[in-house]
RNA sequence: GGGCGAUUAGCUCAGUGGUUAGAGCGCUCGCCUCACACGCGAGAGGUCCGAGGUUCAAAUCCUCGAUCGCCCACCA
């Protein structure tokens, strides 16, 4: 084999330290994260959401590696070749802000430097730290094909985008368009209303006094940003409102401006809010630009893009937002007009990058006509073609693409996607896969460029296929898309996830996964949203050098379901770590015992189990196999983990190694070397897609100590995922396996309850029920490690426990009786028989209330109505016994 | 204004109609038992938010309500 790991003592504890940079070296060169194209099989895709270039990775990242390389691995242990697409994302108006933040430090700007040379300096932020994001997804141990990792601005996307935008403006559903859009005057860019964050602020709503122009009184309107009123073209009222009913078609006088606006009617005015009269202000209000496009009302702009007032705003030119609101106000006071102020919440937008507020003002944008394209979209998820989980976010998405709007993409900015659009000085737009030198229609020669950037959602929502080499015909393209499942956060569902579909569905005419897996955010240990500003975020890299990237990703994916949130804290990891300890010494002590052993030619498969303990825990093991399977299946791969986790550590650990002991230590036979091999083999890799690492390491000890198999498989991530065997199912096994346990467990309770120092060696009956004493015979030896304790096995016939001498536990396997010469006070113990009696009567009489109900009888499954008839006969037996024996005891 | 989620042990959470409801951490008691003190053994601890309903059977499904949280939305 090609590593060098994995020889020589095994530490005591697991040191993920030095374990895990070697292995993942080592899958990695020898190309096992690459993927081969066999048509013969279906392939198994997830698409790594990319994270900002030049960001680094978060809590959510790491959960999102997490959950998604378990998927994968899980895929490619079951044979399907598993592709798992790396990449990062220019992130255009994050990476801007950051890098004008830094430039800013020095007091420049972008305009300092110039386009080109702006550009050239974030790229050379990205050329130092782009990789950053990819050495840190490696040490989580992300199992993906870094042979074709991808950037959003390389040349393969590109030409998705160029191509995506051509083929949509040439269908007529890329336009440019005049209206009111998001502007954030700090990156001096328009946004989409996702990239706008409502935020509920205290805020006055101001009574303002407009006369009317025959001087025949005055209209009293309501406003929370009373500064806008200098761009204020209207004043609208309900038609149905009576108090204005005789205002309607007259006209006001502007205060401060002094210009004559209409009074209109519009059904957009509410009737209770504030006075019932509204400002119409269609440069820099959504409504306002409905209500004044409904009636011809013009639009005056009073903003610079920078946000500061222009000449439109006469004498308050040149201030900020809120130098002009305090000016405004103080004039409308001297005036004697400002009538009132209210107190008031609203929302107010902010830039969802950089915090700024956000101004509506009236812009040239380009826009992507999204009815067309919602249709499908809409399409494939209610017909079932695409699925999510969990099921109760496709209400979400289904009622974002019914109430669509048309999508701006354009961006002010310079980092991005340049549009290929290019204008002539006659002003024909030009719109070609080549990039133009003369203008089609009037042969201008005067070509320039539109200088405006795509909005980044726009190359992402390509991924799925520009990653795989669309529009080019390619192998890849042609193999692996349709993708299998995009995991993602549940916030970026509109951003992203929604896009991604009706884009792919436009562009390939396929849906671009069949499954979407949400997750939930990662909160700090108090469930407080990690954020930069709130400085509580955790480095994911940090914990791995602590814990490990096991321990890590164990402690993200465990106890956790799909689309709910989770708190991160110390002591899950340190729960995760004790697990990945847990097995590495259960490991350590089988391959301990597997050195130098002999007889081990059938650890692979072993055939035919002759000892109970074998069939038991080998039974376990199967169905074990089947519950993943299934956990799996459905998505549910906390409870795939905790299914796995309580088999390692309470039936392989507690029990069934400390069974084998007794044979080790023997030499009886059957030896349990083999089944001890076999399980934890499996086990292994049952655990590989959650503990990759670990299960890795301990893979290759333990193979390097058993004797080779046929074809052996080339490392754990390599081996086939265990699938269940229903032929090792054995009830038999479990049930007398389970009544040791119980005996053991009894008699450890009394030896608690009574104080007994842990050296004193005790004696006790156990009576049974005829034919199984041979059960408790054969694990006499066990039962007495376990217990300290020399037990007598007799028949239930030959019974007579209940003495002075004796502490009695009366169980379903039989009755327990301890000798404790002296220890067992007549009283106490009665009074404890007594209400165990108590309890169990109590039980009786609810199971068979449930049996004397002849509905419960007829229409419940066979197998639910037979257990409870179990239930009922052990029950009565127990009864029966512990009644006998307070006989006893009273007499 | 709509929509969604959560409410289960002291804490953090699993549990997607059928065991006397589970885990981790914490707590109590006892243990350095020859794989593991990142451990072992024994315990205590729960009207599954409330009220109705459906069902042979409800923590689980339905209705209403309470509390907390999230998302969407142009009441200025």
């Amino acid at each position: 084999m090609a590593r060098a790991a994995s020889t020589g003592e095994m530490p005591r504890a697991y040191d993920p330290g030095s374990v895990e940079g070697p292995i993942y070296k080592f899958w990695n060169e020898s190309g096992f994260f690459r993927p081969e194209i066999d048509h013969s099989k279906k392939p198994f895709v997830v698409i790594m959401p990319p994270p900002n270039v030049t960001g680094e990775l978060h809590m959510g990242h790491a959960l999102t590696i997490a959950v998604e390389d378990l998927m994968v691995r899980w895929h490619r242990m079951l044979g399907e070749p598993a592709l798992y697409l790396p990449g990062s994302d220019h992130a255009g108006i994050a990476t801007q802000v950051v890098v004008e933040r830094q430039l800013a430090s020095d007091g420049l700007s972008r305009h300092d430097l110039g386009r080109d040379g702006f550009i050239e300096r974030v790229w050379s932020w990205v050329d130092d730290y782009g990789d950053r994001i990819y050495r840190q997804t490696e040490r989580l141990g992300a199992s993906c094909d870094w042979s074709r990792k991808a950037f959003t601005l390389d040349a393969g996307p590109a030409l998705a985008v160029r191509t995506t935008f051509v083929n949509l403006y040439k269908k007529g559903l890329i336009y440019k368009g005049t209206r009111i859009t998001n502007w954030c005057p700090r990156c001096r860019t328009a946004l989409s209303d996702l990239e706008v964050k409502h935020q509920d602020e205290k805020s006055g709503l101001y009574h303002i006094r407009y006369p009317l122009e025959d001087g025949s009184g005055h209209l009293t309107i309501a406003t929370t940003r009373p500064e806008t009123m200098l761009g204020d073209t209207a004043v609208a009222v309900n038609p149905d409102d009576e108090r204005y009913s005789q205002f309607i078609g007259k006209s006001v006088k502007l205060p401060i401006m002094g210009r004559s606006i209409p009074v209109i009617a519009d059904e957009a005015v509410e009737l209770g809010f504030g006075t019932g009269a509204l400002k119409v202000t269609p440069g820099h209000d959504p409504t306002d630009y409905e209500i004044g496009e409904r009636h011809g009302i013009d639009t005056v702009n009073i903003l610079n893009l920078d946000g500061t007032l222009n000449e439109n705003a006469g004498e308050f030119a040149g201030l900020t937002v809120d130098e002009a609101r305090t000016g405004v106000l103080a004039r409308l006071e001297e005036e004697g007009i400002l009538e009132g102020i209210e107190d008031f919440n609203h929302a107010v937008g902010h830039c969802d990058r950089c915090d700024e507020v956000v101004e509506p003002i009236v812009t040239d944008q380009w826009y992507v006509r999204m009815g067309p394209l919602a249709e499908p979209a809409r399409a494939a998820v209610v017909d079932g073609e695409i699925s999510i989980v969990p099921e109760r976010f496709t209400k979400v998405y289904l009622n974002w693409m019914d109430n669509i709007r048309d999508w701006p993409i354009s961006r002010q900015l310079w980092w991005g996607h340049r549009i290929p659009v290019w204008y002539c000085e006659k002003g024909c737009q030009i719109v070609e896969m080549e990039d133009p030198t003369s203008c089609p229609e009037c042969g201008s020669t005067q070509l320039e460029r539109d200088p405006d950037v795509l909005d980044t959602w726009f190359s992402s929502g390509l991924w799925t296929h520009s990653t795989l080499g669309w529009p080019g015909d390619t192998d890849d393209f042609d193999y692996f898309y349709p993708t299998s499942v995009m995991e993602t956060g549940h916030d970026i569902l509109f951003f992203w996830v929604a896009r991604m579909i009706f884009m792919a569905i436009e562009n390939t005419g396929e849906s671009p996964f069949h499954t979407v897996y949400l997750h939930g955010l990662v909160r700090d240990p108090e469930g407080v949203k990690m954020s930069k500003t709130k400085g509580n975020v955790v480095d994911p890299l940090e914990l791995v050098d602590i814990y490990g990237a096991d321990a890590v990703r164990f402690a993200l994916t465990t106890g956790t379901s799909a689309g709910n949130d989770m708190r991160m804290n110390e002591q899950r990891l340190e729960a995760s770590r004790n697990f990945v300890n847990k097995l590495w010494n259960a490991a350590r002590f089988v391959i301990a015992n597997l050195e130098g052993a002999t007889g081990l030619e059938d650890w692979q498969e072993p055939r035919s189990l002759e000892h109970r303990e074998d069939r038991w825990i080998v039974s376990r093991l199967n169905r074990v196999a089947d519950q993943v399977d299934s956990h799996m299946k459905a998505y549910q791969f906390g409870e795939a983990q905790r299914v796995v986790h309580d088999f390692l550590w309470n039936e392989y650990c507690d029990w069934y190694i400390e069974m084998s002991k007794i044979r080790l230590r023997t030499g009886d036979v059957p030896s349990p070397l083999p089944v001890l091999a076999h399980v934890l083999e499996r086990t292994l890799r049952l655990l590989h897609p959650f503990l990759p690492f670990a299960t890795e390491e301990i893979w290759s000890r333990l193979t390097a100590v058993l004797p080779e198999v046929e074809d052996p498989p080339e490392a754990a991530m390599l081996a086939p995922y265990p699938q269940a065997d229903p032929s090792r199912y054995d009830a038999e096994a479990e049930g007398e396996v389970g009544s040791v346990v119980e005996i053991v467990r009894a008699a450890r309770n009394l030896r608690a309850e009574f104080r007994i120092e842990n050296n004193q060696q005790l004696t006790a009956q156990l009576a049974v029920a005829n034919g199984t004493s041979s059960v408790f015979q054969d694990a006499m030896g066990f039962i007495e490690s376990q217990a300290r304790i020399a037990l007598e096995v007799t028949p239930s016939e030959t019974s007579g426990q209940g003495s002075a001498d004796q502490a009695v536990q009366v169980l379903n396997a039989g009755t327990l009786a301890v000798s404790l010469e002296g220890l067992v006070d007549l009283d106490e113990e009665t009074e404890r028989l007594k209400s165990e009696l108590a309890d169990l009567r109590k039980y009786q009489v609810r199971v068979s209330k449930n049996l004397q109900n002849e509905n419960f009888v007829n229409r419940a499954p066979e197998e639910v109505v037979d257990r409870e008839r179990d239930r009922l006969v052990s029950t009565e037996a127990r009864i029966e016994r512990l009644v006998e024996i307070l006989d006893r005891l009273a007499g």
